[in-house]
DNA sequence: GATGAATGAGCTTTCATTCAT
DNA sequence: CATGAATGAAAGCTCATTCAT
């Protein structure tokens, strides 16, 4: 069985101030928050470059000189979802035991965790897919939120390796097609809407998909 | 041993005229082409986004206005490139025999052909997937042009699962997956330059990646 | 003696805001009137066709981009300053009495109300003529602005031939060569600059040649 | 009973080269006719303003570069259009005999003239009327091809005058109201399609209805 | 003469960012 | 803090005119 969809998403956990670092006053904080928000939707529905700063500040009911106040630019806000989305991988990858147990239901579990975060930060992960691509920056900054799983994935296969379960000669490169694979199919079935002629997939049978590839990649030539 | 890189990459077959059907002079043949070719290069170099209609023609060294003798908009002119990418991959595709033979050898031979077809196309990988990300109508369109391969996967696993020797609850899920896995891969490692700290990957190397996970997958399962 | 010049003109009564119908604050308000003020100052020196957004935005002491917030585009500007000219004709003959009193006072009278309505909005009058020579857009709305006057000069016609006092078998036709008459007449003469050497009429003999026409046209013959 | 149409319109009578004044050939003579002839066909279809060269030449079935071989711009095949258009009314009108006769008949006749004029010239009736409204150059030429017209209905007028038999304190004003109810009239049914609800006239009540209107101003008031 | 590609000035429109109220 | 008008740099696209073939 799948673990159910965990936890919520949100704009939570970001209540610094302008620029310049001074703290925020309660109505700052709610107009932040509700910028942030507004910003999630849009990206969602019409994507991160579609998106002008005036759509955000029109879908969060402030004026145009408002988005201003709390962010310099567009690449601000996204830097603010995106960090909100890599503490959640983050976090919850920390709590997988990726040795011991049986390796197949650790493998759901990490597919799972994974096909659930992207599920519930959608915006973020269509945006920074998005923006990964137009902006160099953010080309830099999605390699290194997602090259901590890399790691985990090559350390992995690395460990079986050695103990002579696996032949894997170039874990780094096994880890990465394993990881492009969660990624893009991620954002193909909860952003792009899915491939021809099937628009969506059940959570299940979308964590099933990955979890058999990831899982005989790594263990079954084993057995 | 990986079969090396075949042919060449190009802006060849597209002898049409401007936007009315009409046929070109072999000056106007040469002009179109040489568009086609600085569109090419500041697709990869700078990103489609980012390149302007100006750029296209200063690096081709014509005028602006000799942009729109050739094409309405540049959506057209990745329409074009694409259009021979596509030609090539499926060109390809249709070389290999995917049933008879090792079945190792011949999904290294498909990786080997999806690799190097990307490489040739560089320019029209990054375009279309950055395009595909901002204008749903490229987002069709490249759905459109993966669901040949997708549908060849779907195909191979289905037969393989009827004669019993591999265990596939959804063909199509698992196909999309390893189709998600190679698009991404060839994209990270041919456009973006790599995952942190290993920029590059020698042909070899990346072939085989995608084909072990691949060929686990598909075929190891039933041994 | 024919009534002198009533009232003023201009681009009042528009208060409404940008395209999204949102209204304006006062400082907008005045930015508004300036850009509609400027539009009629170069309509009428320039012409419509000649008067370019950056023009007006000049003329009005502003930034080009600031045209953008009030109108989406000239003809938008043309569409409100038809509108107040419409209004200003269709308020003034409303307030005239056709039937009763004497017949040729009434004529006079008519003619002084659009004579001076022509004279009060001239930028409208050049620039309604020329749009509606190059957009049927405007050639319809045109068609409509008019077709009231033409309507009240076929009912009056066609009451007085059932009277049995003129014959007109076609009031529309005779209706329609008055209004034509009237519409040109005051286009060549407060715009154009007059026929050749003679580039000006006072407004008496113009509103009296005018109202010959008209009033020898309907009643004279009857006489 | 008015006058049947009389003549073929076209673009006979122009056979003068380039520019510089050459001779053409008989080959250079068709293309230049062919020209002027789809010129024709689109001024009246699309008016002139929205006519492009390339219009033109594709209309025509010549290269975009032979337009230059004929003609500075577009401006120059409008001034020979409107030359054999000014011809084409002044012969019609010397033949007419103003004086002696049946006055409404002469008047009939007159307006008879005027209608198939314009209406075998439709295109450059079109051309002209937008082309004075653009363009200062054109405005100054159409006056001067109406004054002659205009001063012949002045000199009728004013002879009536002196013989006591009809009151126009100002000649030149009536005569330039009754041109300009001709010119429009004929404008608003032959080009612009008529009157809200009314989209067009047959030949006589057209005439008839002009015809009355100058009747009755210059005649009528004598009797 | 005929052809159609090449050119670039000219105009429109968009939108991120600033700033006075 | 909130507001929304003001700004102007960037693009995109059009089209008259030139010119090499």
């Amino acid at each position: 069985m799948v673990r159910q969809d965990p936890s919520a998403p949100g704009a939570e956990g970001s209540e610094q101030g302008p620029a310049d670092g001074t703290l925020l006053t309660a109505r700052g904080v709610r107009s932040r928050a509700a910028l942030l928000e507004a910003a999630r939707r849009l990206f969602q529905s019409k994507g991160y470059a579609n998106t002008k700063i005036v759509d955000i500040t029109q879908e969060a009911g402030k004026a145009l000189g408002s988005f201003y106040t709390y962010f310099a630019n567009k690449e601000e806000v996204l830097e603010q979802l995106a960090k909100d989305f890599k503490a959640e991988i983050d976090r919850r990858l920390t709590e997988l035991d990726f040795v011991s147990g049986d390796p197949y239901a650790l493998v759901l579990e990490l597919c799972a965790v994974y096909w659930h975060s992207c599920k519930n930060h959608q915006p973020e992960l269509a945006a920074i897919f998005q923006a990964s691509m137009m902006d160099e920056q953010f080309a830099v900054r999605w390699r290194e939120i997602r090259s901590d799983a890399r790691g985990k994935f090559a350390a992995q296969i690395r460990g079986l390796d050695k103990a002579g379960r696996v032949a894997n000669p170039e874990p780094e490169a096994t880890a990465s097609a394993l990881g492009s694979m969660m990624d893009y199919f991620c954002y193909v079935w909860l952003i792009e809407g899915g491939e021809m002629n099937r628009p969506s997939l059940s959570d299940n049978v979308a964590i099933e998909a990955m979890a058999r590839v990831v899982y005989r990649t790594i263990f079954a030539a084993a057995e």
